[in-house]
DNA sequence: GCGCTGACGCGAT
DNA sequence: CATCGCGCCAGCG
């Protein structure tokens, strides 16, 4: 049931719908793509994914880190693509909005 | 069908 | 704060 078209759609949406220089985590989006709880399957879809228009690098784990593990090659390109939006990050850490009062009911509304 | 693994999350310590 | 432990979901041997 999960993986179908459907819900890859909703949560490629999901993570283009991320303002540029704001961040979300992957439990975040997994959430706004309807999926509560599966934060593994964005990220699953994350690391399958090809499409080069998709801001992956803008999907952070919830307390802000990057996912990768620093000197990963990847870890590098999403730290300077996220400074290059503007993104502050401190020791490895990006600043996100809190939980409570989340980026989706600022951006998204209170429906989210 | 079983168990391990991973771009995860959260409460408890 | 930094860690640990346990829960969660899907893919793969």
């Amino acid at each position: 049931m999960p993986t179908d078209d459907e819900t890859l759609q909703r949560i490629h949406a999901a993570i283009r719908a991320i303002p540029r220089g704001e961040v979300a985590g992957y439990g975040d989006i997994a959430r706004r793509a309807g999926l509560p709880g599966r934060a593994r399957l964005v990220a699953r879809v994350l690391s399958c994914n090809d499409d080069r228009t998709l801001p992956w690098f803008r999907v952070l784990r919830s307390d802000g880190r990057i996912a990768f593990p620093a000197g990963h090659p990847q870890f590098d390109e999403q730290m300077s693509r996220l400074q290059r939006e503007g993104v502050t990050i401190t020791n490895g850490r990006a600043r996100m909005a809190r939980r409570d009062v989340s980026l989706d009911e600022a951006v998204w509304g209170p429906d989210a």
